[in-house]
RNA sequence: CGGGGCGUAGCUCAGCCAGGUAGAGCACCUGCUUUGGGAGCAGGAAGCCGGCGGUUCGAAUCCGUCCGCCCCGACCA
């Protein structure tokens, strides 16, 4: 993309509303435009990473065997009556009413109208387990909306629902969400800790949030440091086979929230101990058949009996995660997007567009990426070069390519490492094969 | 929903206390000079001063009311 073709309305001071890191560079780098409280339009260049992050939830999703589909965001209070929320949710849902007076509602999420479809469509044991979810745009009308994306009022979420004959089946499907979880937020570049949670309206017993930590983190966590140093990319997964093993090894080093946490019981050494900020990026509940029992969601079992399925629900907040990424990644100039989720791979710099030489050189540059299935973001404008420079660390590429008349004359370029900052002096050629060759992102 | 605050140019803000016909910086447009860390000079365009009502000869400024937005708290992916 040909930065004098984008779209990407920079702003040198950020908006007196946005109050955390996020939300000021988020708009600063024109990823995001208000639209109301709690409501934003996703601009160019937040939109790339929003599908960036959706895309590798969709993927660990399916490798872990769920299967995608699409609800709608507009439903019936009907099927809400029945699982008797409609009263419950309270305000937070948004209700509407259509033009024949029929009572409907944005959903806040989509327990209901998934039991719905499957006790329409499902009647043998011999069907399950499934899982199935979708991404799509949610509303809850939060009394206070605030942070930017990081706490909408319309958010896009991820939602899987799992369908289980029997506890034991049930919670195999509780684990398959919980792994695929961790390798999610580790692809995208971000250290999450599993939390033992409440279940809220959802319902149930059995439930975990995931938390990435960031300063700005909204809420406080206590873990054993060791937590920190998990990773789940060293672990091979089978996720057809045995996974409490792996949930044990991630839930028995003690973790809890703020308001679980009592120093005087709690079983971590003081220097062991990390206190640090948490941001929601997850949560999944197991909750039985506090669905699928009022709504009539059966199956009929080996023995011939019908037996209501035991369902779990799982959200990652795609929206969210924006936002958290950013909280997570950045410094005094800017974004530094993690190379998974990097609106573009490369920002290819002309730091004289007038000069032939350079222009020539960049388009070159450019074609070639491009050829080899690099995104590029080429700033062929013509700006000063710190106005380049600054513009290109606050939208925070990992790469900068960076072409200029003096060192071109040499016939050599600049590679800028976003994150470490560092910059060597290289060929063009080797640039490229740096770029193109290495696995980047 | 309770408490606090703010609405003036695309963004950041001054002007309001003490009423007199709209300002600055950045961004934008034109020209020239510039080009390795948010360039310089000159010129230009841009605002029903959130809406409505009131007081007044006169309202961005005072009063009332409504709307919008932000922050703190209780709730949440």
């Amino acid at each position: 993309m040909r930065l004098s073709r984008f779209f990407l309305p920079i702003l040198r001071d950020a908006p007196a509303d946005a109050q955390i890191v996020s939300h000021r560079y988020m708009l600063r780098a024109g990823m995001v435009r208000q639209a109301s409280a709690g409501i934003y339009s996703w601009l160019p260049l937040g939109l790339l990473v929003l599908k960036k992050i959706e895309q590798i939830v969709r993927e660990e999703q399916d490798r872990a065997g769920a299967v995608e589909m699409l609800m709608p965001t507009i439903q019936s209070a009907d099927l809400w009556r029945e699982s008797g929320r409609y009263q419950d949710y309270g305000k937070e849902m948004l209700r509407i009413q259509d033009r024949h007076k029929r009572e409907m509602l944005y959903g806040p999420t989509n327990e209901e109208l998934i039991t719905d479809i499957f006790r329409y469509s499902i009647q043998s044991y011999r069907d399950l387990p499934m899982n199935l979810y979708h991404i799509q745009w949610k509303f809850r009308d939060e009394i206070r909306p605030r942070f930017g994306v990081m706490r909408g009022r319309e958010f896009y979420m991820k939602d899987a629902y799992s369908f289980a004959l029997g506890y034991a089946a049930a919670v195999h499907a509780y684990n398959q969400m919980f792994v695929s979880y961790l390798r999610t937020f580790a692809r995208m570049g971000l250290q999450a800790i599993p939390l033992r949670a409440e279940t809220g309206p959802i319902g149930g017993n059995l439930s975990h949030e995931f938390i990435i930590l960031a300063e700005t983190g909204e809420s406080a966590v206590y873990c054993h440091k060791d937590l920190l140093d998990l990773d789940i990319s060293t672990t091979s997964v089978d996720y057809d086979g045995d996974l409490q093993s792996v949930v044990d090894y991630w839930t028995d080093l003690y973790a809890a929230a703020d308001e679980k946490h009592d120093p005087d019981t709690c079983p971590v050494a003081p220097e062991d101990l990390v206190e640090a900020k948490g941001i929601e990026v997850g949560h999944i509940f197991y909750f039985g058949s506090k669905y699928s029992e009022p709504m009539g969601a059966v199956v009929s079992g080996p023995d011939g009996k019908e037996v209501p399925v035991e369902m779990g629900s799982y959200g990652i907040g795609v929206s969210r995660l924006v936002g958290g990424i950013i909280e997570a990644s950045h410094d005094d100039d800017g974004i530094v997007w993690p190379e998974a989720v990097a609106p573009f791979d490369v920002g290819l710099i002309n730091l004289k567009a007038s000069d032939e030489a350079c222009a020539v050189a960049c388009e070159s540059l450019y074609g070639k990426l491009l050829a080899a299935g690099r995104s590029c973001l080429y700033d062929d404008k013509d700006d000063s070069a710190g106005t380049k420079f600054a513009r290109m660390d606050l939208i925070g590429l990992p790469w900068q390519l960076i072409v200029g008349p003096r060192r071109l004359r040499t016939g050599m370029v600049e590679l800028k490492n976003r994150k470490t900052g560092e910059r060597v002096e290289i060929s063009p050629e080797s640039a490229l094969s740096r770029l193109i060759d290495q696995q980047i992102g």
